[in-house]
DNA sequence: GATCGATGTATCGGCACGATACATCGACCT
DNA sequence: AGGTCGATGTATCGTGCCGATACATCGATC
């Protein structure tokens, strides 16, 4: 799911470390932040499959037994997104398969990163995100009318909280929807998302299997 | 997390695992479900700290480099909260500490149980909640008024959805708090759930601080 | 000139998850 | 009688994310 959001916003700019979980602050909702924890093997996995390359040389200063204190400098390390990058990019935000709405987390990545995402496949994924939604929201009134007697006000109350959120949701997903199918400009939007045309490569040729990447 | 809520459920009766994941989708409130990849672990943790046992006594047949497809029984396993497991249940229900309402998931599970919990301490735990999602609205709300110009509509969506769902929900705890400090009678409400005295009172004895409650 | 808070890179242990394997049982079909 | 299918049931594995923490630099304030 980071990997998306990463590649996005690497997309946008070079960034290091630090800058890039603030945005991703943003990306998120405001809400779930992301820590270092997950950012830094994220970048390093990203690294490792060739989609973002580091300045800053190898500058690792292994010496784990000899200097106690380490005082070899850690200087600021800027990421920036590779052609292959990019492509893995505009493959992620392309795909509208069941795994980009069925998991919530990623859904709210993926709407932050619509303006490159198709027209076609928007709509798709929005669809496909109030389906699931909407079954959610079943699953849960089924539930609370079977229980309505023998549970605590305490834990009806919560049910019945969560459900009015999941019914919100559907609405709000409903209104998206809408807008979407009148023309609804969304605003500006660059023009690097073309409709499910395969697009026949502007640039880059794909290289079909090239995995010459690896060392 | 699932250590309060696995307590919580085997305090109400001994179970195995399969009702005890059917259940824990309830209490977490329907949607987030749990899976075997935790409970099962979780399970194990508990058992290893003594806080639940199992019958089935150890009938782990290793073989494992024998009989190829393993032909062991494996029985049903029927977890039981222990006596110390209970204590663990009540301690760990009493406490008011952030840890409490700053995680979304673990408020949930406390919101559950809190028919075992003080009134008092329900309280602190609601207004705790309440203040931590303020907080979130209010970051929430200064980064859309900062960026309301410079990003896209779907990232604005996102935010404005986002800040709406935790409007309702300050609303929803308001809601709460104040039906909690009506007499409110939250109904029936074992009286286990005494502060540190077992049943001083029917009901509403706020119990001024006395700090009895520290082991 | 020292401390303090923001900026900045990075790892560690732990917990939860999805996927999967293994196993039994009742029901319904053939 | 056999077959298979779905629900019940226990359990592990690899992966990914998180909180806490360590280490490090820099600018501002005192």
């Amino acid at each position: 799911m980071l990997e998306l959001a990463i590649l996005g916003l690497l997309n946008g700019s070079p960034m290091h470390g630090y800058e890039l979980r603030k945005q991703l602050a943003q990306v998120l909702g405001g809400l779930r932040s992301i820590s270092y924890g997950s950012l830094y093997p994220a970048l390093k996995r990203l690294h490792a499959a060739g989609y973002v390359t580091t300045d800053e040389p190898d500058r690792r200063t292994p010496l784990p037994a000899d200097a106690p204190p380490l005082t070899g400098r850690r200087g600021k390390v800027v990421y920036t997104i590779t052609a292959e990058g990019k492509e893995r990019f505009a493959e992620l935000v392309s795909q509208a398969g069941p795994e980009a709405y069925d998991d919530g987390g990623l859904f709210g990545v993926r709407l932050a990163f619509f303006r490159h995402t198709a027209a076609d496949v928007r709509l798709r994924i929005l669809e496909g995100r109030r389906r699931t939604v909407e079954r959610q929201r079943e699953g849960l009134r089924a539930s609370l009318s079977r229980t309505r007697e023998r549970l605590d006000r305490y834990t009806l109350e919560l049910q019945r909280h969560g459900l009015e959120s999941v019914d919100r949701e559907v609405r709000w997903l409903s209104e998206l929807i809408d807008s979407e199918r009148q023309g609804a400009d969304p605003p500006a939007s660059d023009p690097s998302a073309g409709t499910s045309r395969p697009a026949a490569a502007p640039r880059t040729t794909p290289g079909p299997s090239t995995d010459r990447s690896r060392s």
